[in-house]
RNA sequence: GGCCCCGUGGUGUAGCCUGGUCUAACACGCCACCCUGUCAAGGUGGAGAUCGUCGGUUCAAAUCCGAUCGGGGUCGCCA
């Protein structure tokens, strides 16, 4: 059937005179009475079919049946278009096929929304027909381009000497992270398998296993809320390696993201490698977040000094408190309202648990401000110095913890740089942040745990603090960020014995836990490891950063909603009494409320 | 679980703040007819909405109040 077939986005004015069949949907039809035009669609583009009931009179017939969506096959002449007929706003615009017949494929029910425009629709009913929604230019346009990429991914791992291996997707729950989808056994009543929330475990026994250089797109899975970035299933660049350190694994990511970005053109852009390098310390110092923006300036600047004896009680103590205060320059913020910072920009930085946002303007008569009073000549000048404030620039502040002082001022700077348009949107910047702490203390329950995961390595300046002050503790582990965004995060692992059994002490987990949750890791070490590190990065988070969209369903075929529900298959759903006790599964009555 | 936003014909919106003139408007789509060079074709006519649901206030509710359901965003959560 499809022997010749021409794609409507392809005939140009070279290509005029030949014969040619064409199938598609009906993108438009505009009747005449007589003249017939339709504006057939693939995913190529659209080509105008012209229907003359004197030319062909059957075909005509069938055409004049045929409404959007319905699926042709039109056969017949390319022509050209008379001058006057062009249409200069299509790529096929100077041709198009006069048909000598015309072939229902299929009928179509009115669509539920519209196919041929990029009109924005409730998503739920796209989700409920996302077949249809994938049948539009835009996602169409996504998925091909996530295709590409992940194509491109593939070919540049391969380039460089990697092998991709499949890993399990049902295996061992794993005690920690985020909550598992669970499979239960038939064979093992009482028995789960889980979804792998990554393939950690099985890429690191690769290693033991001499692949040495490991890659995988892998699916992943997660069971917690969702967000516009976030998907119970996504996919990641996996990959790990043997006998290296942070230096080999960057290149290896920035050989082969560079190539996958460039090869689909994402943002016109190309990308300047090596990436930037920060340490953690540097980036909550001069960025207040673990994950900076670097596309514009406006860093944090640490008035604690200042701070510490000046008039501002607010300030003075917060410091003698074991608080820091630390502020921003505003660039031209004298147009920032008193009512702008009181406003918005208190809201962002509340959020983030700051109590206030203290602000100063320095205008050519001086400082100005309800706190300048407050502050001497020389304190003002400190804070400008420190600042590199100008004249027609506002300087804003925050006092308290340094974790809350960073979050409210990495927030508000974010805010700002959006709001202020301070950056090239066309502008990519990649960088990676080294240094991680190795623990982080829970907020709710105060323990002490693995930021990264219990198998990364420790910095080797700080093995003696493991045991007298575990938070000082620098990891070998890194992110890479694109835009202020995480996309990807990895560590150079620990496989000197010793040294983990004194991490996952400093976890309180002790040789028998060890033993009992992570005890084919421990074992396989015992076998000769290599030394290895690796990196796992969200494909679908890289292909939005590409795109340029905010909605991760956006780049994926077929997402869930917030819910974690699929609207068009209306999963998850109840199944079968008799399929669960076969698998020794009982349900519990749900909790009614109060 | 908390907070914020949204819910009006098939689709997207207006109307809601300031209740009555809403017997709910507009565009697209849909149906019929007319129309031989359009390309967001055009013209004429038509169908289609108890305004998410329930309750309350009122002489009167799309409009005000409460609850609830659904969707989205966000915090918690995501080693």
């Amino acid at each position: 059937m499809s022997t010749d077939r021409t794609y409507c986005g392809t005939p140009r004015a070279a290509d005029a005179g030949a014969r040619a069949t064409a199938f598609g949907w009906v993108d438009r039809r505009r009747d005449h009475g007589g003249l017939i035009f339709i504006d057939l669609r693939d995913h190529t583009g659209i080509l105008q079919v012209v229907i003359d009931p004197n030319d062909a009179p059957e075909a005509h017939r069938a055409a004049r049946e045929a409404r959007l969506e319905w699926v042709l096959r039109f056969e017949g002449m390319l022509n050209m278009r008379a001058p006057e007929n062009v249409n200069p706003k299509r790529d096929t615009g100077e041709v198009e096929l006069r048909a000598s017949e015309c072939t229902v494929l299929a009928v179509a029910k009115t669509p539920p929304f519209p196919v041929n425009e990029d009109a924005d629709v409730d998503e739920q009913l796209r989700l409920r027909h996302r077949y249809l929604d994938l049948r539009r230019v835009r996602l169409q346009r996504n998925l091909r381009a996530r295709a590409k990429f992940s194509t491109e991914l593939r070919r540049a791992m391969s380039e460089i000497g990697f092998l991709e291996i499949e890993t399990p997707m049902m295996i061992r729950a794993t005690p920690e992270g985020a909550r598992d989808y669970l499979v239960p056994s038939r064979l093992f009543p009482g028995s789960f398998y889980a979804l792998p929330q990554s393939p950690q475990l099985y890429k690191q026994l690769s290693m033991v296993a001499g692949f040495d250089r490991y890659f995988q797109l892998a699916h992943c899975m997660r069971d917690e809320d969702l967000r516009a970035d976030r998907q119970p299933e996504f996919t990641q660049l996996d990959i790990e390696m043997s006998f290296v350190d942070e230096d080999d694994i960057f290149a290896a990511l920035e050989h082969a993201i560079p190539s996958a970005w460039e090869a689909c053109e994402f943002r016109g852009g190309r990308l300047t490698v090596p990436f930037p390098r920060m340490t953690w310390r540097q980036a909550m110092d001069a960025y207040g977040v673990d994950k900076p923006d670097t596309r514009f300036e406006m860093l944090l600047s640490d008035l604690t000094a200042v701070a510490r004896t000046s008039g501002f009680r607010v300030f003075a103590e917060a410091v003698a408190g074991g608080g820091i205060v630390k502020g921003i320059c505003v660039k031209g913020g004298d147009d920032l309202s008193r009512s702008d910072i009181e406003g918005p920009l208190t809201e962002v930085a509340r959020g983030a648990k700051a109590r206030g946002l203290a602000y100063l303007w320095k205008r050519a008569d001086g400082w100005h401000g309800a706190i300048a009073k407050f502050f001497a000549p020389e304190e003002l000048d400190a804070i400008g110095t420190a600042t590199g404030a100008e004249t027609g620039d506002c300087v804003l502040m925050v006092a308290d913890r340094p974790g809350v002082v960073n979050a409210a001022l990495g927030a508000v700077r974010n805010h700002l740089g959006r709001a202020r348009a301070l950056y090239d949107d066309t502008r990519i910047d990649m960088l990676w942040v080294t240094e991680f702490p190795m623990f982080e203390r829970s907020e709710e329950t105060g323990d002490i745990g693995a930021a990264h995961h219990p198998f990364t390595m420790i910095h080797a300046d700080d093995l003696d603090l493991l045991e007298s002050d575990p938070l000082a503790v620098r990891s070998r582990a890194y992110d890479l960020v694109v835009n202020g965004r995480e996309i990807g995060s990895g560590s150079i692992r620990i496989t000197d014995p010793a040294i983990q059994q004194r991490v996952l002490a400093a976890l309180g987990i002790d040789a028998e836990e060890a033993r009992r949750k992570f005890g084919f890791l421990l074992e396989a070490f015992e076998y000769g490891v290599p030394p290895h590190g690796g990196w796992a990065g969200g494909i679908d988070r890289m292909v939005m950063e590409g795109l340029g969209t905010d909605n991760i369903r956006d780049v994926i075929a077929f997402p869930k909603n917030q819910q974690g529900q699929e609207p068009m298959t209306d999963a998850p759903a109840p199944v079968d009494p008799a399929q669960l006790r076969e698998l020794g599964i009982g349900i519990l009555p749900t909790t009614p409320k109060p």
